[in-house]
DNA sequence: GCTAATGTTATCGC
DNA sequence: GGCGATAACATTAG
């Protein structure tokens, strides 16, 4: 379900829940005790990349989409929900994640300046970060979360076809220009899958990201399992340069 | 009915 | 112990 900007939309969603006590909780596996959520006040939701973050008072609850995870707001489905969160006036279910509790101060677990996302993202940071991997691909650089957190598949695709980058560049090769220029890009385009998957027409504006051929010169995409996550790749060989 | 897919973590073998 | 490769998990649109 998730990248980055998906998780964003949930955190708008779930604004009502903001103060209100949870009345009852379940799981329904054994990964969180949820008597410690019973009568706590959520503070605040926040997010890292693909972590959706439930801030209590003493303690945060870590929600990992994965692939396939669900969520439904005041509604349910008929399987039983991973985390349940019953309120007095309303209830959130998510539904194939990972939980996890936080019970450190979030500034600690957290380097917020690599969400994609976040206001504090840091562009200098992350060229940094790349220098210290000297055969660091370009599309594993995006897809490494501690680089780019937030940015997925079709992110990755996206940006390497927009900013003309061939997916199994060395990072360490391309001129300082351009990797600036994929990082800017990066950004940008997460926001904008962020509009347009608001809007409901986020596969329409995919020009890479399971595209048959090039909208640039109308030569068959190679597609191709690239870097160490081997995940599929979609790109032109004429105009996007291998450095 | 089968396949593939927006992802991460655990485990195995070297 | 560290590394990479592989398995495991879980959902649903097409």
């Amino acid at each position: 379900m998730p990248e980055g900007p998906s998780i964003l939309i949930l955190k708008e969603k779930v604004q009502q829940f903001i103060g209100e006590k949870v009345i009852a909780a379940t799981c329904n596996n054994d990964t969180l005790d949820t008597e410690i959520l019973t009568d706590q006040t959520i503070t605040a939701f926040k997010s890292w990349g693909k972590h959706f973050l439930i801030c209590f008072p003493q303690f945060t609850i870590r929600i990992h989409m994965m692939m396939f995870g669900t969520y439904r707001i005041n509604s349910h489905t008929e399987k039983p929900p991973r985390l349940h969160l019953q309120f007095e006036d309303g209830e959130l279910n998510f539904y194939a994640c990972l939980l996890q509790l936080i019970e450190e101060p979030l500034d600690k677990v957290y380097d917020w300046s690599a969400d994609v996302m976040n206001p504090e993202w840091d562009t200098k940071k992350a060229i940094k970060k790349m220098k210290a991997l000297p055969n660091l691909l370009a599309c594993d650089a995006l897809m490494d979360q501690q680089l780019f957190s937030g940015v997925g598949n079709i992110i990755k695709n996206e940006v390497l076809f927009r900013s003309r980058i061939h997916p199994e560049s060395l990072i360490a090769a391309m001129p300082s220009k351009k990797v600036k220029e994929m990082i800017n890009e990066t950004i940008r385009y997460s926001f904008e899958f962020l509009q347009q998957k608001k809007k409901g027409t986020l596969k329409r504006h995919w020009q890479a990201y399971h595209k048959k051929e090039c909208p640039r010169n109308h030569v068959p995409f190679i597609r191709k399992d690239t870097g160490k996550s081997r995940r599929a790749s979609f790109y032109c060989e004429l105009c996007q340069v291998k450095y």
